[in-house]
RNA sequence: UCCGGAGUAGCUCAACGGUAGAGCGGGUGACUGUUAAUCACUAGGUUGGGAGUUCAAAUCUCUCCUCCGGAGCCA
């Protein structure tokens, strides 16, 4: 067993991250320069490799003189090559540090436009392809990744299979969002805005599937929660009513917040995410009708009448009434998509979900029981002024073996954005794309 | 699309009718334990574009552009 442990460890890769197990070794760190501070006799170098940042010194004694020189020329991000000692040392940022023993320059960096002082967001987002290597938007991208690996293990530990949905679609999904057209050789075509009528071509057939993929909306919509491109992962279950659709949904979010509780912590620190804030969601979480939810505005003093949707504000004053996110159900059928089932007790009512995260962060997850009789569902979709002809394959999926099933799409940016305490959606993705950006 | 705010040095901002300034970043030098290191010196500007008012405009007026926040729409 020992040596099994000791081979392990000789097979391990070094890098920043695991430093600890390395004490008292000769390494070498392959990186960029994140900050140097010069000094006469002695310098130190701060670089970044991708997993962590090591403070390297270098003095004339421990280190040859053509390695030492290096000081005169190195800028900020410039890439290095430094072979030398780790150690375990209070005064270094990180606890460790690396005794320089030489020293190679791969690259000199030129100025660096982004500088030790604050920047504006505009400015940052313009850089953001090298914004990306500060400490704090590793962070967000590090716990969007566990969150990602989350939403996969959930369902592939749960007898889901992927199906994945086209991005190139040929309608609308629901009729009232604004879509992006593009040319498809001489025919229109529209980005996705939702794979979920081909996921329910995917529950007929398999039964528990999810597509996880980008999205894509050509709303104006200028708000801290919105992007023109996100990640949508949306799962859809053959023979699941309401309630089990529910279930499902807050077991599903529940998971993400623990990996991310159990992974992340270091980085949510980084970021001085309210951690207790997170340690407070419990399962079940509150389910609220949205007759409910009305009672609570009118309650709190918000004019609201029965029938309209909520708004943002409205969405805050809800959910800042508990700890854990809320579900909102049974919304006004005439605020809801064609495909949604109508509740068998108030036809005024649709078997719709909104999950609604804490903190203000607002809709997280929206879902339904979908329409399983053929009739309900033509007649909705000519009141929309569409065509049977339009949907002919969607009601194939009625005419051959109709099937209760339901289903809810998850806002991976939202989501990102709510577990790291964020202001704004746009630090959630590597590249955001909103309204007014495309580049980089 | 509507409402509000902002565009001044590479960056973050000040000056708000009378010669355009600071901090950071850059350059040069000093320093053997720095922590957004410090200290000294130094370079850097058609004040978003256009038009107008005035003896004089970064400053006042109009217009256009860009960005930010909010509303609507939604994940």
């Amino acid at each position: 067993m020992v040596v099994m442990e000791k081979q392990g460890k000789d097979m391990q890769e070094y890098f920043i991250q695991n430093s600890k197990e390395f004490v008292g070794e000769t390494v070498t760190l392959k990186g960029w320069a994140y900050n140097v501070r010069k000094g006469g006799k002695i310098w130190f170098l701060l670089l970044r490799d991708g997993t962590g940042i090591m403070q390297c010194v270098v003095t004339k004694f421990d280190a040859d003189e053509a390695s030492f020189d290096i000081k005169t020329l190195i800028t900020q991000e410039s890439s290095v090559i430094v072979t030398g000692e780790v150690k375990e040392e209070p005064r270094s940022p990180g606890g460790y540090e690396m005794l320089v023993h030489s020293m190679d320059l791969v690259s000199v960096a030129d100025e660096y436009p982004i500088s030790k002082k604050e920047h504006g967001t505009d400015y940052l987002m313009d850089n953001r392809h090298l914004w990306l290597r500060s400490k704090r938007q590793h962070a967000i991208i590090r716990i969007r990744h566990t969150i990602v690996k989350a939403i996969r293990d959930y369902f592939d530990d749960r007898n889901f299979t992927l199906v994945d949905t086209p991005i190139f679609q040929k309608a609308a999904t629901e009729g009232t969002a604004t879509l992006f057209e593009t040319d498809y050789f001489g025919e229109k075509a529209f980005l996705t805005q939702s794979g979920q009528l081909y996921g329910e071509a995917g529950a007929a057939a398999f039964g528990k599937i999810y597509c996880f993929g980008p999205t894509f909306r050509a709303e104006k919509s200028k708000t801290r929660r919105h992007l023109t491109e996100f990640w949508m992962v949306e799962p859809e279950m053959a023979y699941y009513d309401l309630d089990m659709n529910m279930d499902v949904a807050e077991d599903f979010v529940f998971y993400i917040v623990s990996q991310v509780l159990e992974h992340r912590k270091p980085e949510l620190e980084t970021l001085e995410r309210d951690i207790s804030k997170l340690e407070a969601i419990q399962k079940p979480f509150p389910r609220i009708s949205y007759t409910d939810a009305v009672k609570i505005l009118n309650d709190k003093g918000v004019e609201f009448k029965w029938g309209d949707d909520f708004g943002g504000g409205d969405e805050t004053i809800i959910s800042s009434q508990f700890d854990s996110p809320v579900m909102v159900h049974r919304y006004p059928s005439a605020i809801k998509a064609f495909y949604m089932k109508r509740d068998p007790e108030n036809d005024k009512q649709a078997m719709a979900l909104d999950m609604l995260a804490p903190e203000g962060y607002g809709e997280i997850i929206g879902g339904s029981q979908r329409e399983d009789d053929i009739e309900a569902l033509v007649g909705r979709i000519k009141e929309d002024g569409a065509t049977e002809e339009d949907y002919s394959w969607y009601l194939d999926l009625r005419r051959y073996g109709s099937f209760p099933h339901s289903g809810f799409g998850l806002g991976v940016e939202r989501v990102v954005a709510w577990l790291c305490g964020l202001q704004h959606i746009r630090e959630t993705i590597p590249f955001p794309r909103t309204i007014s950006r495309l580049n980089p």
